[in-house]
DNA sequence: CCTACCGATCGGTAGG
DNA sequence: CCTACCGATCGGTAGG
């Protein structure tokens, strides 16, 4: 009994394994070439397998999407949520946030890339749930930034665009992530926090 | 003479305004699915043609592609270009270079989104030649940031950063064009200008 | 501008 | 995990 569920676990930790190898390769391919010229048989390549081997381990090339996406989703939601609960000051709460994506984009670049520039292939209901989840994460941003004009810590302005413009800044980042990589990635975060902070504080 | 000339004219004339309908329809299937995911029934659906007669006016898919991506890079090395003939200050060339982009998203979306997230379905030799002339315009615009920072008028940034930024800060407006549009143009301009100069702006 | 059609490739399945 | 294969769809051409 015991050796039986011992076996089971190594089993189910295998495939997990694997399957995490297939996610890994395919957000690569995803975020290089998109998704829809990515097929799966260049992912069984990449993977070293014949094509039809990759449904063993998962159930359709939109499920590999989905994985990929709603992983992400979830670290940002976690990290808002800690936010949320804790103490900041609210320019400390936008820094916080600025240095969670950065990071996101250089320390999880395949996954992150895929996110934002794939998600408009995931096939229903899960469409709507992300852009649901997207439309939450916003509102939240802005709520940070309104309360910190309220409070006197920032410069009035729209919200919307303040939160537009953080979230997209970090786009850019894929070039220095795909380049020789000539400055840190700890002042890359750094210059980009104080160039967007700026921007926001009051004096 | 006269005559013959003047139809051929017009016949070309014709030709080339189907063309920009057909060219205008692809950027807008182009950049909400994806060039990947956009097949030529799909286009010639929207156009209102079998999809066969769209090679009457285009002689492939990728052709399709590149004018869309090079009539804007075209627009963008104009631009950048008058900047450096012009003698206004760097930190107005940067708020020119801001204006521009913006604009460029808000008023040929379609066309700027194609440029920024199909650009790598492009078929060599375009893409190299896209390559090239987007490092160009990356290192036009780390001059005036350089010139700004020597010549006393911008705080001291690491270049290479606020390009990224700058550039990628744009693409945000994507989801503000999808949406209700509840903040003027004008207003959206404006307050981005604002937000990015700060971070550049000494004093 | 259309009908008819091409070879290639797509995501995915059956069966072992 | 593989071989063999499915129907659907792809970009594009021939011929009128």
């Amino acid at each position: 009994m015991q050796i039986v569920s011992l076996s089971m676990a190594t089993a189910k930790r295998k495939k997990a394994s694997k399957k995490d190898f297939i996610l890994r390769r395919a957000a690569a391919m995803f975020s290089e070439k998109g998704y829809s010229a990515t097929s799966m048989r260049d992912l069984a390549d990449a993977v070293g397998i014949e094509a039809a081997s990759l449904y063993n381990h998962i159930q359709s090339k939109a499920e590999i999407l989905q994985e990929i996406i709603f992983r992400m989703t979830n670290d940002c939601n976690v990290h808002i949520g800690e936010l949320e609960k804790g103490k900041l000051s609210n320019i400390k709460k936008v820094e916080s946030l600025i240095r969670f994506h950065v990071q996101m984009m250089m320390y999880q670049c395949d996954d992150y890339t895929v996110m934002i520039n794939e998600w408009m292939h995931l096939p229903e209901p899960y469409l709507t749930n992300f852009n649901i989840q997207r439309r939450q994460y916003v509102v939240k941003m802005e709520k940070i930034i309104t309360d910190g004009f309220q409070q006197g810590e920032m410069k009035n302005i729209a919200p919307y665009v303040a939160v537009l413009t953080l979230l997209s800044s970090v786009r850019g980042l894929e070039f220095w992530h795909r380049s020789s990589q000539k400055i840190s990635p700890q002042k890359i975060e750094d210059d980009m926090v104080n160039f967007l902070i700026k921007g926001l504080k009051k004096n």
